[in-house]
Formats: C-alpha cells, structure tokens, sequence
DNA sequence: CGGACCATTGAGCAGAGTCAAATGGGGTGG
DNA sequence: CCACCCCATTTGACTCTGCTCAATGGTCCG
C-alpha cells in the first residue's frame, strides 16, 4: 500500500518576508503586499482534491505534484511544477486533483479572489491568465500524445527529454530527478518496475548515467530517436 | 496502412447567409457581422497542423477531431468537438495538431485576430475566453487519467458515458457515435480490435445496445461501475 | 455483381504488469 | 563509530492484458 501524503502544519506564516531566489513575475508584482510566503514539507499536501480555497501559490522553489486517484489504489500524477509556476489558478471550481510537495518548497500565497477580480477590470492580466492557461493546456494535449501512443521506452526518454532545468556535467546534460520512482510510473502510467528496467537499459547502453539524486543524459540523439518509440 | 483527410475546397463562401440551428454564443455576436458561414464534408481537414491561420471556428452541425501524428502510422486523437465548440482559439501559436471533420461539418468562421483585439479591452470577453480554456484543461486533465490508468474496458465504458447529446430510447439512452472504430481507438489509446471485442463485450452480458450508427445505453449502473476499472 | 472499406472474430504473441526476493543507502540509536 | 532498521530501488520469474496478423462478414456504391 502507498503511503498517503501526511497533512501537517504549515511552517511560516502570513506577511513573513524572506529573501526568495527568481525574478518576481511581473504580472503579480502588484499582488505583493498581499502575499505571504510559505514553506511546506516533502510529501505534505498543499491543497486537496474537492477543497475550496481562496488562494493561488506560486512555487518559489522545490518541486511539486498533481495527483488524481482512482478506486483501487491506482494513481495518476497529472504533473510536475517547477519553480515559477503558478498553482491553482486555472482550475476554476471543480478541483479534482490533489496538490502535493514532491520536496520541501518555498511559496507564495496570493488570495485568489483579489487577481480574479483584478483580472476584470485588466485585460492585460486577463490575457496574461488566459496565457498562463493556454500554456498548461498545450502541455497537457502533449501529455496525452505520450500517454495514448508511445511504448515505455518512449514515455521514458521523452519524459527525460521534457525536463528543463538542466546543468552541464562531465558527460552531457545533469537533471535532477527529485520524485520517486514511483513518481514517475505514476506519471507516466507505467508501473515502477518497467521505468526501473528502462531506466536500466538506459544505463547499459550508455544513453543515461543514473548519478542520484538524478540522471546524466550522455547522447541526446540516441534518446530522441528513443523517445519516438 | 490508413487513409489520410484529403484537402478538398469548401463549400460555401464569406458572407454567405444561412439558417443555423442552435443559439448563437452571445460572447461571439458581436462578430457576427465579419463571420462566414462554410461547409465541409467528412474527412477534410480544418486546419492543418502548423498551418498559421488567421481565424477560429464554432462548431453549427457535425463532429470534429482533433490528430496527432507519430512516426510509424500511430495516430492520436485528442478530442472530439460537437457543436458549439470553439475551434482554434486556444493554441496560441504553435498548432501541434490537425482539425478534422468526421462528419459532414458547418462551421462559422471568425477573424480571430479581431476576437483578441477585442478581448485586449474588454475583460469579460477576455474572461469568457479564458473560462473556454480552463474548461479545455480541465477535459484534458480527465483524459490524462482515462488514459494512464485505465483498462481497456474502463477506458471505453468512460468514453461512452462521457458522450452527452443523448436521447432517451425504448430501453435507455441512446447516443450517436459518428466516429469510426478507428477514430474511438485513436481516442481511447487502444487498438480497433480491442475496442470491437470490448464493446461486443458490453452487449453480450446486456449494458449496451449497438445500433448503427450508435449504442444504446441499457445499464448506466454496470457502465459506471466498468469506468472505474 | 464486384470492389472498397469498415467491423468483427479468432489464434498466437509479446510488452508490460504482478509477485517475490535481493540489494543498497540513509538515518537512528546504542 | 558501528549495527540495525526502514524504505526505495533493482532484478528475476512468471502471468496476462492487449496487440498483431489473418480471415470472414456486412454495407454502401458504382
């Protein structure tokens, strides 16, 4: 059985104030004096499916997830947030996905109600939403690309490939991979095994280096061919 | 190997006046006037991935699907949109899929770049717009996870329930499936054979119906309850 | 009537899942 | 510092769902 993310207190309150790395999204400058920085916990809950809430966050650092259950312990990790990105904002009423710390993150909590209305008299905030949204969709309409129709191997390298954040390193390209295994056959809809043995594979014929707590990407032609399978 | 969407010319012209059923989006009236109502048959393509237009479409009569393509033939399709839909507003930019008619289509088409300008100063348009999106996201998201961790048979009975337009018949709800088995496949993430033996499935054991060119949903209880696997 | 195309059904195969066991790394407490 | 434990990862063996290949049937149209 999996464990299920622990609902725990949050550190840090409203109005705090902390030096947070990344240039401040212009569009919510404004927001500012409104905002309040807050810390959470690996595996801690940031918002939960169904509940109502009356803040947006953006994510100042750390890494977080999206996750939908079906009945039977299946799970589905919609996807991975990295910093920047602005969470809660496009998913108007109807929250049916859970919202969890992959690792312990920094954010910053707007209240919602105040960019909507904000947005109804703006229209460049209005269009820079409507961006953000078009945005969200267009990776997710990529999403079901990989889901309906590419072998393990593929979802895999492509899922390597689609991770920015890169550094250089000896060999090619450093990612950091801060979920799970599991996290990732979650995501990808696989089963941890098979991202295991991919993975593996991988390493074999020297494609990838698994240098934890993430992944060397030696030959970038060789896992774009891959990532069409 | 399968048959591609020829390009065809369209019938009917700019300004071309004609009777269309259902209410017009009160968003959209205003554009009215620089609107032009066409026609396409079965098969043709609305627009073609990549191709940069300067319009978008709201769907009057028919059904459309949305293609992706990978090497090797697969194929998938995103979505189908019924009528009332609006076609090619939300992908700023980079078009990554084509729009197909799988029936025989009327399409209203606007100037979009008019419906941007617009909506640039006038917040409840830009609203509107991105309440669209946030609805297109959301349908997204529901399909990631029908994806990912459904069986086949689950994926299949979601599909049929997620199809409204239905009408009551002699012994439950009947909805038209326009789409072919291969179209569903695509769809679905599964093979034409699957989704054949699935179906014949469903009507051996009396859930549903299939009466050309559509099924009839006798057991929405067992439906539901085969969504879920 | 014949051909094209789509849907259906059957037989066999294989990619990925399940179950089980071994390995390894990090943290804790003695 | 070291032993131990816990948990994530890895690897192996076997199973099974869904795919491939192939043959048949139905329907629409010329």
């Amino acid at each position: 059985m999996r464990a299920d993310a622990q609902t725990v207190q949050w550190r840090g309150g409203a109005g705090e104030e902390r030096a947070v790395p990344g240039p401040p999204r212009h569009a919510l400058d404004r927001f500012e004096p409104f905002g309040s920085t807050i810390f959470g916990q690996r595996a801690q809950a940031i918002r939960r499916h169904g509940e109502q809430t009356d803040f947006c966050w953006r994510l100042l650092t750390g890494c977080v997830r999206t996750v939908a259950w079906l009945g039977g312990g299946r799970r589905q990790i919609g996807e991975f947030l990295w910093p920047g990105a602005l969470l809660g904002i496009d998913d108007a009423g109807a929250h049916c996905f859970d919202m969890e710390a992959v690792t312990d993150v920094a954010l910053r909590r707007y209240p919602r109600c105040m960019i909507e209305a904000a947005a109804a008299s703006d229209p460049a905030l209005a269009l820079w939403l409507r961006t953000l949204t078009a945005g969200n969709l267009s990776r997710a309409r990529q999403h079901i690309f990989l889901l309906g129709r590419k072998t393990a191997m593929g979802k895999i390298a492509a899922f390597l490939l689609g991770l920015d954040r890169r550094s250089a390193s000896a060999h090619g390209w450093f990612v950091e991979l801060p979920m799970s295994r599991t996290d990732i056959a979650d995501h990808l809809g696989l089963s941890i095994e098979t991202v295991c043995r991919n993975l593996a594979h991988l390493e074999r014929e020297g494609t990838v280096a698994i240098l934890r707590p993430g992944i060397e990407l030696r030959d970038q032609g060789a896992l774009r061919r891959r990532a069409c399978e």
